[in-house]
DNA sequence: GTGAAAGCGCTAACAT
DNA sequence: ATGTTAGCGCTTTCAC
């Protein structure tokens, strides 16, 4: 059934000059070898017309899209938002579309998210893993295909192609030494599911400032959790049953440390005198929560941008596609009150 | 040019099994004509030879595409990540795709959006406008090409089309009236663009309330401001200007009275006892700000599934299409510290 | 500089 | 229940 109202095509221009349909369509694609005079001719009547060129019969004809698959764990967190944020507004302006779906953390949805970008024969694939992703088959037609696929955030480096990470194991090492060096001797760290770059580096990144300072890493202190409100408030009830109190606490992401926190002062906790807490991610509610989070920052705006503008250049330039490169993206640790004891 | 790889299609299929396309082509859209035993037969080698439906073709021969565009004012608030989460989900199981676009609150970027919508042939749109659009000619395409359209939270209703939205009115009266309640008497209010009927109607609740109540309106306790949270902070220090100083606030969005709060905070006032808050949506960052935020719930997940659910009901009843209906989802006050004036 | 013609892969009358 | 056929609108060799 096609829509009642015709179309304009390019069929309908040729008429009107007497010219080929080809010869409109590379009018209208600026091709070199028509003469200024009919591409104007061409243009003006198209645009009088109101012609739409119809995507799906370049997409048939040329066997490609302009469409970018995003395929993120899931859409209702301040990191991933932002990130897309950064995304949507460089394929706006390069005139790509953007095809978003979520994994809700599901291995099972990411790979029918796979499968539907795949089948809408997007020209490229940017992916965020979910967290309990173990195979990675569903990517592999992408790759067959050549159609190029960068992992950002949530990586994964057994495809040869680009991922786009900070580095998470000195980020994790960092604060957690900053709370060895603001004395802390029991440090909790509140972790995520091990497969994922993210979590693993960053705790052992903890585990490295531990050794360093030479303080014997104690398995009861590691809490691996999902990371939302819920776990934060879980892992500050546990940690309340603990005797003697730990010192510190480095959460792997704000939203955990701050509702840990909020649990743990209504336990008559005192942060950070009793326990100095480190979050991550720098999402705007750490500057709202009693004490400041202290927090590492995370420029998730950049990443989307940074990871639609690669995924364009090896669009463009075939020839690279499985180039396997690593782009390394600033992060630092943002001190606040809620890690600085008081001497 | 095509891809190296040579697509399967149906007509390797057909060839297999010595039938035609259409059959294939049936088969796989489980036509009832067609017999199981082909069905099977089918879909099994189809399967087996790794097929993937091409939209492409499809949505040039049937002249629809399975995809709904989004426009949204911003990617990166709680309110309308949560909101497209939901609209994903629904879209997802139905079998449809999404594209996002983001106007970034101009309407310009709104227009072009829409442009690029209409020319990718979404099968539907659902729209939330930019803050200062006051031009809406840029959705009459849709409207005359019988393209579904539907606005959700900020919307207009110059369009025969659905909207589906809270009860501002109602939501800023209670808001109020609660203010009102606990003892206010020069209320606040933080509102954004008159344009939209959201800030415009939270507006006119306040209003309402206030006259209720015989007291008098005061332009001079009325602030438009983006609603961000610079503008809490900026509108926290007017207040402070202020003598005397308002003993309530109304926020249109909670992100603004959380920063509000915390600047009041720091200039010495004391939440609520010196001056009581209200703001608006229920974010997270509701529950962590001390004391915690008097608020309106809004469900903003909710509504996303139901934008979806809507347009596509719409998408297959092609003649309900222009039906006006305006769909009200619950919302409430929640009184939580922030507000309650100690008697 | 422009045209003719074939084809991209699928769908849907209309036939059988 | 299945086949025939004619597009959908655009691109792209290969001619001229």
């Amino acid at each position: 059934m096609k829509s009642k109202k015709k179309e304009v095509t390019i069929y309908d221009i040729a008429r009107q000059f007497n010219l080929s349909p080809s010869t409109v369509s590379r009018a209208l694609n600026n091709h070199p070898a028509i003469s200024d005079k009919t591409k104007k001719r061409i243009l003006a009547y198209a645009k009088k017309l109101g012609y739409q060129a119809n995507k799906f019969a370049s997409a048939l004809s040329k066997g490609q899209t302009n469409t970018i698959g995003v395929i993120v764990q899931k859409l209702d967190s301040q990191f991933i938002s932002s990130a897309l944020a950064g995304m949507e507004q460089v394929a706006q302006v390069a005139g790509f579309n953007m095809i978003i779906s979520q994994s809700l953390e599901m291995e099972a949805k990411e790979k029918s998210n796979a499968e539907t970008m795949f089948n809408s024969r997007v020209d490229g694939l940017i992916v965020s893993l979910a967290s309990d992703t173990v195979d990675l088959s569903h990517f592999k037609p992408f790759i067959a295909k050549n159609i190029p696929l960068i992992f950002f955030d949530r990586i994964s480096e057994d495809f040869s192609c680009p991922v786009i990470v900070i580095d998470n194991h000195k980020a994790g090492y960092e604060a957690t030494s900053h709370l060895i060096n603001q004395g802390c001797k029991r440090i909790v760290h509140i972790s995520g599911n091990q497969l994922r770059n993210v979590y693993a580096e960053r705790f052992s990144g903890y585990k490295k400032a531990l050794k360093k300072a030479s303080i014997a890493f104690k398995k009861e202190l590691i809490f691996f959790t999902r990371l939302d409100i819920q776990a934060g408030i879980e892992t500050a009830e546990e940690v309340l049953k603990m005797k003697p109190l730990p010192d510190g606490i480095f959460a792997a992401n704000d939203l955990c440390a701050v509702a840990c926190i909020q649990r743990l002062k209504k336990a008559g906790v005192r942060i950070p005198e009793d326990i100095a807490v480190v979050g991550f991610n720098n999402d705007p509610i750490s500057e709202f929560i009693e004490p400041n989070l202290s927090t590492v920052n995370y420029p998730s705006r950049l990443m989307g941008e940074t990871a639609v503008k690669m995924l364009i250049e090896l669009m463009r330039s075939k020839t690279a596609v499985n180039k396997k490169s690593k782009i390394l993206i600033h992060s630092e640790l943002i001190v606040r009150e809620s890690s600085i004891k008081k001497k």
